[in-house]
DNA sequence: CATCAAATTGGTAGCGCTGCCAAAAAATCC
DNA sequence: GGATTTTTTGGCAGCGCTACCAATTTGATG
């Protein structure tokens, strides 16, 4: 399948053989069809087309007709490269993540694509390892896009990377976090607050011997808000922390029965454990399980953000369910309604499971 | 908070109140600095600028440093839509993924992301929810922005989204299944082949009362795969499948529990059941566990995908561990290096856990 | 120091589209 | 029927960059 369109009057028309493609791929240059040789097969001018595709502006009904048989019959694809070019403006929504292992993550891309497909936004994006500097180094490829929003997790970005947003021009939402000061655009909820409700949950039961298991909360700033508030709130309730097992890795189920266990393993007495997040808990859980440990009678456990998983467990765990996929959903849709600077608490609600 | 900085020189320093803006954002205006810019700025010519940032052709160190100096002066950020739309091929990838609650899609997605970052390749992406005309939508949508490759999930594509794909030119790369015919590049291991060991496996454990609990067959089309050469092997081993379960929705714990329970309702003599993933199997585990089914001795159970959470468990859960991770860093890097069409098998393993 | 090759540099024509404007066609009015 | 309004249309200048080519500078050589 040669390229036989499009080629510059001075070539030859046929390329010999002997110049020897690598392999088949060469063949699969792009053959674009441009809205040039639209127009001129349904023979009206360049603009028309461009309005009828668009459907913005005025034309009649045969027009439209005849530009879309041809654009039928040539197989045409608008190239969104140009347009956006040519245009101001462009859609596409740029997402810099700190990961796609937690599910966190996955589930705001869920809620926000839907949103934007439906509003024939294009997403983009890229993952940061919760490292700030690569953060830094991704946004600004993101930016190059010129994107009509960047979606980031929380506050927490390098001097350069807030500098670059705020000069870019662009919607900056700042997702998943509500303690501390939004650049432009804030949806999601307290940590601090899930924190101490968390605690004042534990206190209210009469735990009095909490200890904690954690992932890296130098890297995860969320879980680490989430985890000073919880220790300053069982303070405040005279009954502080006992002992902590903080993991080097990512937050995972394995992490947190591996985390129960050294736990414990320094400190018999526990009567609870606050886990950094619903994987780790559900490791927590297993290990109990495994060690015929009773649940919550000799030792209970919470989670934070309330996965489905929790709600199929023999006992359903508690935990905090945080409203993910609505982060997502919410924040596309103020980027699409172009909607002022503004801090969106979409609250979480605490789920008086079974296993606490 | 209002953006003081890089306003152009022509504006007046002090923007007169009375003008009344509707909210901050105004500002916001892209107020973007250009190639042609720096080039002024750093007294060469546009060309010279491009080539520098671009570390392509050549030019004395000198000029490097000083239209460097420029960039950083004026916080020059490449508009990579009009670098795109000049040269030839863009460094854009797209996916066009199922879904983002089915671990296995994140899962690609992170083992490209990775390799694409490296390359200063750009990830976009849509969900269809396995609806085939959906993918076609969307991934007409994508080729709009001219990838230079895309990446979607299996074989199973309408006629329309194939001869789109083919007519686009662009590499187009078909994971996570190998039993069919590929359009261009695949990556990913053989469904059929993981349903056949699965079967084998109980098989020669000496199951032969042998049940399956799965999602909507008829939209995940690579479980469809597995499922049906798990029957065709029970079948040739003498032991076809007593009885199934299948449930309308995705595949998710509380389903793999809903799912168990009406099988043993229905049922009751099974030895062994086959789940469409560890999802489903891990819900199964919890059915089980609270019914206090013994495990394997009374049931064994198997899945698919070997997810982390397996291992966690009390029992390591007996499953097939596929290659996600690899599957997206491989896919990337073909891209990357532009390969040949090929098939490229990354295999599966079998985890011989303690549930069957 | 002239001569030639190599390294550097700038000018400029597009890439494919949109947005503006003016021209042409159709519809409406007196 | 002519004047005027309204609708429909085409032409063309960019959007910001890259690729190509020609011009210039530098370095090497005898």
């Amino acid at each position: 399948m040669v390229a036989a369109r499009r080629l510059p009057a001075e070539m030859p028309a046929a390329i010999p053989k002997e110049l020897g493609f690598k392999h088949t791929m060469d063949f699969k240059q792009q053959v674009t069809v441009t809205l040039a040789e639209v127009a001129e097969a349904a023979g009206v001018g360049e603009s028309t087309v461009s309005r009828v595709l668009r459907n913005h502006g005025s034309f009649s009904g045969k027009t439209r007709e005849r530009v879309m048989a041809a654009v039928e019959r040539l197989g045409y694809v608008p190239n969104r490269i140009a347009g956006t070019l040519a245009s101001t403006g462009s859609r596409l929504v740029a997402f810099v993540i700190p990961s796609l292992s937690n599910i966190v993550f996955p589930d705001v891309l869920r809620g926000a694509s839907a949103v934007l497909e439906e509003n024939r936004y294009q997403a983009v994006f890229s993952v940061t390892d919760y490292d700030p500097g690569k953060e830094e180094a991704l946004a600004a490829a993101m930016l190059a896009w010129r994107p009509a929003a960047v979606m980031l997790a929380g506050y927490e970005h390098t001097e350069g990377t807030v500098k670059m947003l705020r000069a870019s021009g662009c919607r900056v939402l700042e997702l998943l976090d509500l303690d501390g000061d939004a650049l432009d655009i804030a949806v999601g909820f307290s940590n601090r607050a899930a924190g101490r409700e968390s605690a004042a949950f534990l206190l209210k039961r009469g735990y009095r011997r909490i200890g904690y298991v954690g992932h890296d909360l130098n890297r995860d700033t969320r879980a680490g808000k989430r985890f000073s508030s919880f220790c300053e709130t069982l303070a405040a309730g005279g009954a502080p922390l006992v002992a902590r097992e903080i993991l080097a890795g990512a937050s995972s189920v394995e992490n947190g029965r591996l985390g129960l266990e050294r736990l414990l393993a320094r400190t018999r007495d526990l009567d609870a454990v606050y886990f950094s997040n619903d994987d780790m808990a559900l490791g927590g859980y297993f290990h109990c399980l495994a060690e015929g440990i009773a649940i919550p009678s000799r030792l209970a456990i919470f989670g934070y953000n309330g996965l489905d998983i929790g709600r199929a467990m023999p006992q359903p765990l508690s935990t905090i369910r945080t409203p993910r996929v609505a982060t997502g959903q919410i924040a596309a849709q103020l980027v699409v309604a172009d909607a002022p600077p503004q801090a969106v608490d979409l609250g979480f609600e605490l789920i008086d499971g079974a296993t606490a």
